[in-house]
RNA sequence: GGUCCGGUAGCUCAGCUGGAUAGAGCAACAGAUUUCUAAUCUGUAGGUCGCGGGUUCGACUCCCUCCCGGAUCACCA
């Protein structure tokens, strides 16, 4: 049992005892006492003063006596004001951290049943990734653990956007300029070589708009008129009709990219369970138009084209189907989601994409719901705010972007140069080495994005930001593995874990806050943030270091005390290991 | 202009469904190493929680006005 259960069972039965009266739910408020007082547990005694009758300390008074004579957990209590603080006792705690100890994969849920789709990364594949990707993909397969963890069973799905105008331009500007170059002999990334000719198309394309101003066209005119933009949109007409040379060249390209792309997600260490390519996908959702016609749901314009209006519930007129009959991104988006709930028995599907599209996915629930389709509950838009860098926000055209390979490659230089200044790591293998500087590197990295809100813009300062010191990856990480490295040490000595002994005051604080572990969970995957896994591990590490300067371990005579110590330390570091995992983090053994 | 999201210490961020004197880290300053790993710990300093009203025993938290920043309102995806 919980300290909250326990306790908030007692004050409801005090309640009736003294006042033969039953306390609502929600006069039951409880919350962990403030430092500055003496107890483990506060009852605020506000909500309960209609049902005593009395003032807030003659009722705090009443409560705490009855509660400390009918409950043997319970050490004492105190009331100042309006707060009734309670102390639980030693035996309590001792009994809670046999509990923790003896709970296999502690945190974890049991199987829910559920089944649920989370759906990020979703790359364009005309260029490599970047900041903004890093933040998505962090964040989808952090999420993914983190439902996992909630006994979810979860379906990491990619939706790779991989036709279109887009990567026509690429394909484009890589036959006029590219001379046959491939990723082997320009030595380059498939996904980067690709960008470069999207980019050399920007630059031509740019240039040819100026000229044409210059010839007094209009900006408009000059941005639909630019002989290069209309080749490129001649090629895809020729792939969507499926002409043997453009479709041969994309499918090369692509490929290019893809194999990019892994080698990305393979630093970042993510992956995922089923890839969706757009070029199977983009002409669903045509069904759901005729079915939208049908239920007079959507209307149809002179013109030919399908729209549904929305301006009742706030919103706009939205177009599903082009007059000459092509689909539009929304209508897709309704195939694909359609699709994926014939597919799997879906609890929840969650979209991880920016907040720039709040409007698009509204409006995406919306549909479905006007349709009738009860799956439109079940979506979930995980939205997450922009990466800003210090200058502003991120511009390709300024070339102010962060590549995602070069940060990755940045971080873990940096690592290694840290490791180096503070002699660490030398006794260690250079291959082992190698690989902490890519975990520590990463979980910098991890760390710094998934602490935030995803919901905030956050900021991102390439030189500054990120630390190795405070609340950061690398503090958790290095906590860790010297936990690990005690622990180590004690097995060499032969020295056993047990529990049994009195746990002193900080003791006593650390098994509160992993008994915490597990409703943390929960709670953090309700609300779909890592976030509050981040800053709970940090709390626990942080707590830890102190304990640990104050308290000897292997160096305690008393035999009961020191194997006690050794079963704290232990599950520590299961949590701290368990915490992490679902940040997507590894953790080192040693470092 | 409509809608949505943000505004907390010099900087980056916590603050759960309203609860006691608003918390961390970084940066600054002052300390602690014969260590079980100092990538650590302790202390000092730093705040009209954007502004103003309201609701109540109590508001960073809920409601309203306004200010600032961002996103969005595409026959792009």
């Amino acid at each position: 049992m919980t300290p909250d259960q326990l306790i908030s069972g007692r004050i409801a039965e005090a309640v009736q005892n003294l006042y033969r009266q039953e306390a609502p739910e929600a006069a039951l408020q409880l919350q962990a006492t403030r430092k500055d007082f003496e107890g483990d547990l506060t009852a605020v005694m506000f909500p309960l003063l209609k049902i005593s009758r009395l003032s807030p300390e003659k009722t705090g008074e009443a409560i705490g006596e009855w509660i400390r004579e009918h409950t043997p957990e319970v050490e004492s209590v105190n009331v100042v004001k309006g707060f009734l603080n309670i102390k639980l006792s030693a035996a309590f705690w001792l009994e809670q951290l046999k509990n923790i100890a003896g709970t296999p994969a502690f945190g974890v849920q049991a199987p829910s049943g559920k089944t649920v789709m989370v759906e990020y990364s979703s790359p364009n594949t005309n260029k490599p990734l970047h900041l903004g990707h890093i933040r998505n993909n962090l964040l989808g397969y952090s999420v993914a653990q983190l439902l996992e963890a909630n006994g979810h069973k979860v379906i990491k799905a990619n939706l790779v956007n991989d036709r279109g105008i887009h990567i026509c331009k690429s394909m484009l500007a890589w036959q006029k300029w590219g001379h046959g170059e491939m990723p082997q002999s320009a030595g380059m990334k498939g996904d980067h070589l690709v960008g470069k000719y999207y980019v050399l198309f920007d630059k031509e394309y740019k240039r040819q708009q100026s000229e044409l101003k210059g010839q007094g066209k209009t900006e408009e005119e000059a941005a639909k008129l630019a002989p290069i933009i209309l080749e490129a949109q001649e090629m895809l007409r020729r792939w969507e009709q499926g002409d043997p040379a453009t479709v041969e060249l994309w499918k090369t390209m692509n490929g290019w990219v893809y194999a990019g792309f892994d080698e990305t997600y393979k630093q970042l260490g993510v992956s995922f369970d089923k890839i969706y390519y757009e070029s199977n996908t983009y002409l669903l959702g045509k069904k759901i138009v005729e079915e939208g016609l049908q239920k007079d749901v959507f209307f149809k314009k002179e013109d030919g084209s399908v729209w549904i209006d929305l301006s009742a519930d706030g919103l706009d007129q939205k177009l599903l189907l082009r007059a000459d009959g092509t689909s539009v991104y929304m209508t897709q988006d309704l195939g694909t989601a359609q699709q994926r709930f014939g597919e799997y028995p879906l609890n929840e599907l969650i979209y991880v994409v920016g907040n720039e599209q709040d409007y698009h996915f509204k409006v995406l629930k919306l549909i479905l719901s006007k349709l009738g389709y009860p799956e439109s509950e079940v979506i979930y838009h995980l939205s997450y705010g922009m990466v800003e860098l210090p200058e502003g926000k991120m511009k390709s055209r300024e070339g102010t972007v962060v590549d995602a390979d070069d940060l990755v490659a940045d971080m873990i230089n940096t690592a290694r140069d840290t490791s180096m200044a503070l002699g660490k790591l030398e006794h260690i293998p250079a291959e082992e080495q190698e690989q902490l500087f890519h975990m520590l590197g990463l979980g910098a990295l991890k760390y710094f994005i998934l602490k935030v809100d995803p919901k905030k813009t956050m900021l991102f300062n390439p030189q500054e930001s990120i630390d190795f010191n405070g609340n950061t990856g690398p503090f958790i990480q290095y906590t860790h593995a010297r936990i690990r490295s005690v622990l180590r040490k004690a097995e060499e000595q032969g020295l056993k874990a047990a529990t049994g002994a009195a746990l002193n005051e900080k003791e006593v604080e650390l098994v509160k806050l992993l008994g915490n572990f597990p409703e943390m969970v929960k709670e953090a995957g309700a609300a779909h943030s890592p976030a509050l896994v981040a800053n709970y591990v940090y709390e626990l590490a942080k707590e830890f270091n102190q304990y640990y300067h104050d308290v000897s371990i292997l160096k305690e005579s008393d035999e009961a005390t020191r194997a006690q110590r050794l079963v704290v330390l232990q599950q520590i570091a299961a949590v701290i290991k368990t915490g992490m995992g679902i940040l997507g983090i590894e953790v080192p053994e040693r470092m």
